[in-house]
DNA sequence: AAATAGCTTGCAACCGGGAGCATAAACAAT
DNA sequence: ATTGTTTATGCTCCCGGTTGCAAGCTATTT
């Protein structure tokens, strides 16, 4: 079968502009500027976009786009006057039409689902500073009741990001098939492991910080331990309590008590051992709690000062906040070590190897003194 | 003069196989989707365009567009086949394409230039939160030494947001020449004030705030005041200070000291506080003092109980963190309506008239006890 | 002076969709 | 059956850039 169509058209009026400009600059070559500065388009027009900079410039738009492009082949005296023009008209180039042809976006997914723990605020600027120097923006999404992680990656996909980055995220079980059938964008859990295939992990050696943690606490004298748990987690969980376990088991203690705060709250931390301290017998048995971050740490600090019967429960967390450091709570903890992470975490997103193992990297256990008793 | 300009051409692949698609799809109309699946684009192929449904789906690519746009004319069949084929393949419409021809873009940019004060968190939360219920997606850009304010404009600006949201941003003086040459987009400074021409002001009525604080304390029964400041402003002030002044003054008072913390970081509060003090000689002749934001007012608190001699002064914070609320520091405070003002900044995006004045909203006075002494 | 190599620059085509028009199909009315 | 009206769909052109090729120009080589 043979299909031939033909098409006669007249070019379009950009194109006609640009030779009638062509024209002018070649003519008049030295007062082309003047020239066109009386075609210019009005200023106070929408968008200034290439084809101006170029009438105004006496060149084609396509040298204009060279001119913004670093490496592109343009002589000096043509990026010279491009530049002028561009500063002239306040000419800057359609990121997202860019985007369209080449297959970067310089847009990076940033989904957090959890608002309550002053940490994130930490990383969140450590994170989107790292990515700003490196050129990229970010774009934060927010999963919460309405938005589901499903609905986030797909927005995310469809904005061209060129890789996403999930802050801490707690990841249900099922998020793998939403991955599965994702075009291929890396895909990175940062502060959190992972379970999920197609996911890289770059994490703090959790495992390592429960272990420490727990001979810190051995080493103080203390003989019976609990953990308190934020969320509950679908899949995977955080290595903290096992590392925490083993170290204790280790030295011949054991974990006596989980408590579950069910959110890293600093309220639901102070609730959770306010209501264990005051209704179980046996609250005044626990001597040390290791609590899964900081910020559940500070509410178990507030609930053992603010029991009516005397408490003396030994306190670390886990994290690093900068509340920690207050001289009312001397947090004892063990600080992640944010801007290796992230850095590590973009490294990743640009030299995309798929076979990458897990990242985890060792934190600093800090002490100070809430590791100690008498309160 | 005359240009006529005559081409030639041969219609490109694309149309060529719409051709064929069609004259398939009528050829065999019953059985044309399993037809069209043979000649169906590698699935694993990177991405999955209109025209790949189209051909699917034995429609036009337009017609694929139809039925991503609500309200477009489409037939229920078609909707369901294009529909189908849509999910067979993995298709999502790309936005930034979308965006290029639409006058929206659906990216607000958020600035923010500190990541120290919890309360950023809870606003980011609501802000982000929000915003996605409405369908825009969030540009976060961080202010810090790399970047600067005029930097971030321009990126936003280059990526086509539909507005832009400074989070309690410290603008400076300079930054209106910058906004003077954009081109006409919405932009609102959101939590603060500012006196540059141009953005829109949605703040919580910090005069008031001030004032009721004057009020409590005078009302207290204190009879020296003090008021902590954060980081330098550059232009325009918070009006918090003129309240608590005039407050203080309509019952007799005076503000006898302004301490300047230099940021907003709960250390910077303390040392503030602390060196002031151990250093002067009438550290002791405060009896209460007002703190810019909760943050500071925490660190100062801290200062207080950790001050070798005996001190006591009360303390008022501004913004109703969730610290706050800790049974270890009670601050009593003022508290910001997050939720309406991150509602009427997003409402202003959206119906961007731009004569409009600064929009403020009264907060709500939060009674706790460190207004009061015995600590 | 002609040939060769290296820069510059213009150009058609394209990225993935959308607006607006024109035609075709479906339905209603006469 | 004919005409009018509505709906559905294809098509051209466009959004604002970039790619890759080919032609123009310059400078170097022999």
């Amino acid at each position: 079968m043979y299909l031939v169509l033909i098409a006669i058209r007249i070019e379009n009026n950009s194109v006609k502009r640009q030779v009638i400009n062509n024209f002018m600059a070649k003519k008049t070559n030295t007062t082309n500027v003047t020239n066109a500065v009386n075609t210019m388009p009005a200023k106070s027009a929408n968008k200034v976009t290439a084809s101006d900079v170029a009438l105004l410039a006496g060149v084609s738009k396509w040298t204009v786009s060279r001119a913004f492009t670093s490496g592109a082949s343009i002589s000096p005296a043509s990026l010279k006057r491009v530049k002028k023009a561009a500063q002239e008209l306040g000419y800057r180039p359609n990121l997202l039409a860019r985007s369209l042809t080449q297959k970067r976006s310089n847009i990076v997914g940033l989904v957090v689902d959890e608002f309550t723990n002053p940490n994130i605020l930490l990383v969140l600027n450590e994170v989107t500073s790292q990515l700003q120097r490196k050129g990229y923006i970010t774009m934060l999404i927010n999963i919460n009741a309405d938005h589901s992680y499903d609905a986030a990656l797909m927005l995310a996909d469809q904005f061209q990001v060129d890789g996403v980055i999930f802050l801490g995220a707690n990841l249900p079980e099922a998020f793998v098939h939403t991955v599965k059938d994702l075009r291929h964008i890396p895909l990175i859990v940062l502060y959190r492991d992972s379970g999920i295939a197609g996911i890289q992990v770059v994490n703090t050696d959790d495992y390592r910080g429960g272990k420490e943690i727990a001979e810190l606490l051995v080493r103080q004298g203390h003989q019976t331990f609990a953990y308190m748990q934020g969320p509950p987690s679908d899949s995977t969980h955080l290595e903290r309590i096992d590392g925490f376990r083993d170290g204790l088991t280790r030295h011949g203690f054991q974990l006596d008590l989980v408590l579950h705060a069910g959110s890293y709250q600093r309220q639901a931390g102070f609730d959770t051992l306010t209501n264990h301290l005051t209704s179980s017998d046996h609250g005044s048995t626990i001597d040390a709690m290791f609590c899964e971050n900081d910020n559940l740490a500070v509410g178990s600090i507030d609930a053992i000062r603010h029991c009516e019967q005397p408490v003396d429960i030994a306190i670390v967390g886990f994290d690093g906040i900068e509340l920690g450091a207050s001289t009312s709570y001397n947090l004892s903890t063990y600080q992640q070590p944010i801007a290796q992470l992230a850095a590590e975490a973009i490294r990743r997103l640009e030299n995309d190897e798929q076979d990458h193992d897990k990242y985890i990297a060792p934190g600093k256990l800090i002490v100070r003194t809430s590791h100690l008793k008498r309160r």
